[in-house]
DNA sequence: GCGTTCAATGTACCT
DNA sequence: ACAGGTACATTGAACGCG
C-alpha cells in the first residue's frame, strides 16, 4: 500500500549483517508512523590510483575481501572537479565500514577510501533524496511491532520513499518544558540532588507541574513525568539548555534513583549525538539556547533575556530566581509558590519561544537535509557543508575528508578611512550579495579552481587580481550551480509572499525558508575559507576577498568620476555625498558594468569618528542608525551607553555641542550621587576560557572565580555581569559579580572616568570638548557643591 | 624605586 | 567548529631616569 507521511526524525539499528532505516513520521491522518526499510546496503568509495585498471582493482578486492563484501561496482566519480576512478565497495558488515576502508587504503592500486566516514542515517537521506520536515510517499507493507515502538503503525518499506511536492506541515504535538534541581552544595548534581520541579506546557495550552510528594524525593517526580511524556507522546521537546543541561542530569538522576527515563518512543534513553545534540528516537528534542545566535542584538543569552526580546516572557516584571537561590525558595514556605510559579512561567516562555522559532528550524532542516533535533545544534558550517554534500552526491562530486591543516591567514574586505567629522546627506550604496555574486560571476568553486601546476582548460580561465589564482570559466563548478540556485529560489520565494497575507501560515513558513535560504547563501564564502571544511581550497576564498577589493576600488573611481565624494566604505558599501541624479547613475554602472544590484539608503546627516567600522547617521525617518560604538556594544556599563546615544542623538539632530556637555554633565551628577538604576552599572563580559586559562587577570575572569566559589555554574561561553567597587588595588581586584553588590559598593568615580566620559568624548571630542573638559566641569561643579556645603555648616 | 611606554592579552564589533 | 579587518581597555614587563 502506499503510505504518505512527513518526517520527523530517522535513525538506524545495524546488527552483523542487516541494516534497518527507522523513519519516523506523521501521515496524512495524523497518525505517528514509523516507516523500517531493510534494503540499504552501506558502501564506501576506493579511489584507483592512476595507471592502474578498475575492474583489476575490483577483482583484487573481490579475491582478498570478497566475504566481506555484498558487491563491487566500478564507478566513474569526480574528486575537487577532477575525474577519477572508483570501486564502490558495498560493505556485508555494517559495522565493519571504517576498519574494512581501512585496509584497503594499503592495497596497491587504491589511491584512498572515500565517504566511509558518512553516517549511515545521512547517507540514506542524501542517496535517496528523502527528506527531513517534508512529505513522502513510500510502497510499504504494514507490520507487527516486534520491539517496543511507540508508532501508531509501522510499515516496512518496499523501495525508499519519493519525495512530494507539499509544503504544508501536519499539526504537531509540542511539550515545553523547565526542570529546577535542589542544592545546598553548589551546581546541583544528579548523584546526589533531587530534581524538585518539573513544569509543562503542551501545544494544546495544557499545563502540568511534577513535584516531590515527600520532601526531596525526586523518584516518583520523574517517574510521573515520565509517564506523562508517554501518554502525551509529543513530536517535539523543547526546553532551553537543555542538551547541555537537562538531559544530561535527568538521565544521570535516573541511574542513580535506579529507574529508567523512558520517553521517547523506540523505549531507549536519551543520548547525546553528533553535534552535541540530545537524542530522542522518533521526535525531535530542541534546544532553544540553539537558536540564541540568531539574535546579535540580544547581548546576554539569558532565558529571561531571550524570552524578553521575543515578547513571550510570561510576567516581564516578576523577578528572576537565580539557580544558586532555589534551594532557598524551596525550603521557605512562603517563597516556595513563587518558586513554582516561576518555573511555569519558564516554561510557558518555552513554549512561546518555540512556537516562532519551530518553522525557521523546520526550514532550515529541509533545506539542508540535517534532522530536525540537530540542524539547529549543528554550527553554520556543517549546515552549509551538508548542503553542498547533499548536491555534490548529485553530481557524482566526492565527498573529501576533512584533513588538518595549518591555519594560514588571507587579506579580506577592503576598509576605506573615514572622513572624520558631521556630513549632511550622504547615500550608502550596498552591493547586494557581493560574495556570492563574485563566486557565480568568476565560477570560483573547489572544482573549477586551476592550480599553477595545471595545465589551462579550453574554456579559458578567470584570473583574480593581486592575488591570481585561475578558475576555468566553463563548465560551471557547484558553488555557482548552488549559488545561482539559492539566490533564484529566495527571489521566488520573496515574490510569492508578496501576494501573502503576512498573518497567514504560509507567509510566516516562506519567511521562515527564505532566511534559511539567506544563511546558506551568505556563509558560503565563509566556508569556502574555513580550515575545517571538507571542500576547503583557500584560493577560492581568497580570490573572491580579491575580487571584492577589486570591486570596491573600481567602484570609487566610478563614484569620483561622477563627482561624487567618497566619504567611507566596508567591504561591500560605499557612502558617498548624496546627488539623486548622479547616485541613480552610479548604481547603474555598477549594475551594469560590475554586475551587482545596489541598495541605497540615504542619511540627513552622519556622524564619523576617525576609527572604522564607528560611526551613526540620522535617517529620514528620525531614528539613528549606531554602528560600532560604545551604545551597541555588550561590554559597557548601561549608563555609558545611555550617555552616548543620547549625546548622538543631540548632535544628530541639533548639531548641539553645547547642550550634548549639559546633558553629560548632568548624568555625571546623578552618576556622582549614586541616583542611577544599579543595572545601569553592571558591566557584561564572556568567559572565553576556563578561569584557570587566563594569562593575565582580568575583571570578569575575577568575577566569574567569585561566583564558581559560591556555587555558581559558570561554563566557557557564559556571560559574567560584575561592577566596579570602591577600593585598593588594580580593577581586577574590585571586580564584584553584580549579584553580590548593591549601588553603594559602585566605584563611581570609575564609571566617570572610564565609562561617561569617554563615551561621551568619543562623540564630542570632534566637537572641542575633551575628556579633560568634561572631568574637569564636573570636578568644578563637585568643588563648587563642596564650598557650598562648607558655606552652610 | 618609580613613573612611562608599549607589546600582549582579551573582547566585541563590522561587513 | 563560516571569513578577515578593526577598535579599544587593561595588564604587566621593559625601559628610562635619578
Amino acid at each position: 500500500m502506499k503510505v504518505t507521511f512527513w518526517l520527523l526524525d530517522i535513525n538506524s539499528e545495524t546488527t552483523n549483517d542487516a541494516t534497518e532505516l527507522w523513519l519516523w513520521g506523521i501521515d496524512e491522518k495524523g497518525n505517528r508512523v514509523l516507516v523500517v526499510d531493510r534494503s540499504f546496503v552501506e558502501y564506501f568509495y576506493a579511489v584507483v590510483a592512476e595507471d592502474f585498471e578498475p575492474s583489476k582493482v575490483a577483482e583484487e578486492i573481490r579475491e582478498i575481501h570478497g566475504a566481506a563484501t555484498v558487491k563491487l561496482e566500478v564507478a566513474e566519480r569526480k574528486l575537487f572537479g577532477k575525474p577519477v576512478q572508483t570501486v564502490k565497495v558495498y560493505c556485508r558488515n555494517p559495522a565493519e565500514k571504517a576498519k574494512f576502508a581501512r585496509a584497503l587504503r594499503n592495497l596497491e592500486g587504491i589511491k584512498d577510501c572515500l565517504e566511509d566516514d558518512i553516517r549511515l542515517s545521512m547517507r540514506y537521506l542524501i542517496d535517496n533524496n528523502v527528506v527531513p520536515c517534508a512529505w513522502h510517499e513510500v510502497d510499504a507493507d504494514e507490520e507487527e511491532s516486534a520491539q517496543c515502538t511507540r508508532a501508531d503503525k509501522i510499515y516496512a518499506a518496499k523501495s525508499p520513499p519519493r519525495l512530494l511536492e507539499k509544503s504544508d506541515v501536519p499539526s504537531l504535538r509540542t511539550l515545553s518544558f523547565h526542570m529546577t534541581c535542589y542544592s545546598r552544595e553548589g551546581a546541583p548534581k544528579p548523584d546526589r540532588n533531587p530534581v524538585i520541579i518539573i513544569s509543562t506546557v503542551a501545544s494544546t495550552g495544557e499545563e502540568r507541574q511534577f513535584l516531590p510528594n515527600t520532601d526531596n524525593n525526586d523518584k516518583s517526580l520523574i517517574q510521573e513525568f515520565v509517564a506523562y511524556v508517554q501518554k502525551l507522546d509529543p513530536d517535539i521537546i523543547a526546553g532551553y539548555g537543555t542538551n547541555t543541561l537537562d538531559w544530561n542530569y535527568l538521565r544521570e538522576r535516573c541511574r542513580t534513583l535506579g529507574i529508567k527515563l523512558d520517553i521517547d518512543r523506540a523505549c531507549t534513553e536519551p543520548h547525546t549525538s553528533v553535534y552535541g545534540h540530545v537524542s530522542l528516537t522518533g521526535m525531535a528534542n530542541i534546544d532553544i539556547a540553539d537558536f540564541a545566535d540568531q539574535f546579535p542584538e540580544v547581548k546576554v543569552k539569558t532565558f529571561r533575556n531571550l524570552a524578553e526580546h521575543l515578547g513571550v516572557a510570561k510576567t516581564a516584571e516578576s523577578p528572576v530566581i537565580e539557580d544558586v537561590d532555589f534551594a532557598d525558595y524551596w525550603d521557605d514556605k512562603h517563597k516556595r509558590t513563587a518558586l513554582k510559579q516561576f518555573s511555569m512561567d519558564s516554561a510557558c516562555s518555552v513554549k512561546g519561544m518555540i512556537e516562532l522559532l519551530l518553522d525557521f528550524a523546520m526550514q532550515f532542516s529541509s533545506l539542508v537535509s540535517l534532522p530536525l533535533d540537530h540542524v539547529m545544534t549543528a554550527a553554520v558550517g556543517f549546515r552549509v557543508e551538508w548542503f553542498l554534500i547533499k548536491h555534490a552526491q548529485k553530481i557524482g562530486e566526492l565527498i573529501p575528508k576533512r584533513v588538518e591543516q595549518p591555519y594560514r591567514p588571507y587579506a579580506g574586505g577592503l576598509v576605506l578611512k573615514p572622513q572624520a567629522g558631521l556630513h549632511e546627506n550622504i547615500a550608502v550604496l550596498d552591493f547586494k550579495s557581493m560574495y556570492p555574486n563574485i563566486m557565480i560571476a568568476y565560477n570560483l568553486s573547489p572544482d573549477t579552481y586551476v592550480s599553477p601546476k595545471e595545465q589551462e582548460p579550453a574554456s579559458g580561465v578567470f584570473t583574480a587580481p593581486e592575488v591570481k589564482h585561475k578558475f576555468r570559466k566553463a563548465p560551471p563548478g557547484f558553488y555557482k550551480e548552488i549559488l545561482t540556485y539559492l539566490i533564484g529560489v529566495r527571489s521566488e520565494i520573496r515574490d510569492k509572499m508578496k501576494t501573502l497575507n503576512p498573518e497567514s501560515v504560509e507567509y510566516r513558513v516562506l519567511d521562515a525558508r527564505q532566511k534559511a535560504v539567506k544563511v546558506i547563501t551568505n556563509a558560503a564564502y565563509g566556508y569556502a575559507g574555513w580550515i575545517g571544511a571538507r571542500w576547503y581550497i583557500k584560493p577560492v576564498a581568497e580570490a573572491a576577498s580579491a575580487w571584492g577589493r577589486h570591486t570596491i576600488q573600481t567602484a570609487i573611481s566610478m563614484a569620483e568620476k561622477a563627482g561624487l565624494k567618497v566619504v567611507y566604505g566596508d567591504t561591500d558599501s560605499l557612502f558617498v555625498t548624496y546627488d539623486e541624479k548622479k547616485t541613480r547613475e552610479l548604481e547603474k554602472e555598477i549594475e551594469k558594468e560590475l554586475g551587482l544590484d545596489v541598495e541605497r539608503e540615504v542619511y540627513v546627516r552622519i556622524f564619523f569618528t576617525e576609527a572604522k567600522k564607528r560611526y551613526a547617521g540620522l535617517r529620514k525617518d528620525g531614528s539613528l542608525d549606531i554602528v560600532g560604538l560604545e551604545v551597541i556594544r555588550g561590554d559597557w556599563a548601561e549608563v555609558a551607553k545611555k550617555v552616548q546615544e543620547h549625546v548622538l542623538e543631540i548632535i544628530l539632530k541639533e548639531k548641539s555641542s553645547q547642550k550634548a556637555v549639559s546633558y553629560v554633565q548632568s548624568v555625571v551628577d546623578e552618576l556622582k550621587l549614586r541616583k542611577v538604576p544599579f543595572r545601569d552599572l553592571i558591566i557584561w563580559k564572556t568567559l572565553t576560557k576556563p578561569v584557570e586559562e587566563y594569562a593575565v587577570k582580568a575583571s570578569h575572569v575575577e568575577a566569574a572565580k567569585a561566583l564558581k566559589s559560591r556555587g555558581w555554574r559558570l561554563a566557557v561561553g557564559d556571560k559574567v555581569g560584575y561592577i566596579i567597587s570602591t577600593g585598593e588595588g588594580k580593577l581586577y581586584d574590585r571586580a564584584k559579580p553584580h549579584v553580590f553588590a548593591t549601588i553603594d559598593d559602585a566605584d563611581v568615580d570609575y564609571y566617570v572616568s572610564k565609562q561617561v566620559v569617554p563615551a561621551a568624548a568619543r562623540v564630542l571630542e570632534f566637537f572641542g570638548v575633551t575628556e579633560e573638559d568634561l572631568l574637569k566641569i564636573a570636578a568644578r561643579k563637585e568643588q563648587a557643591a563642596k564650598s557650598l556645603m562648607e558655606f552652610m555648616k
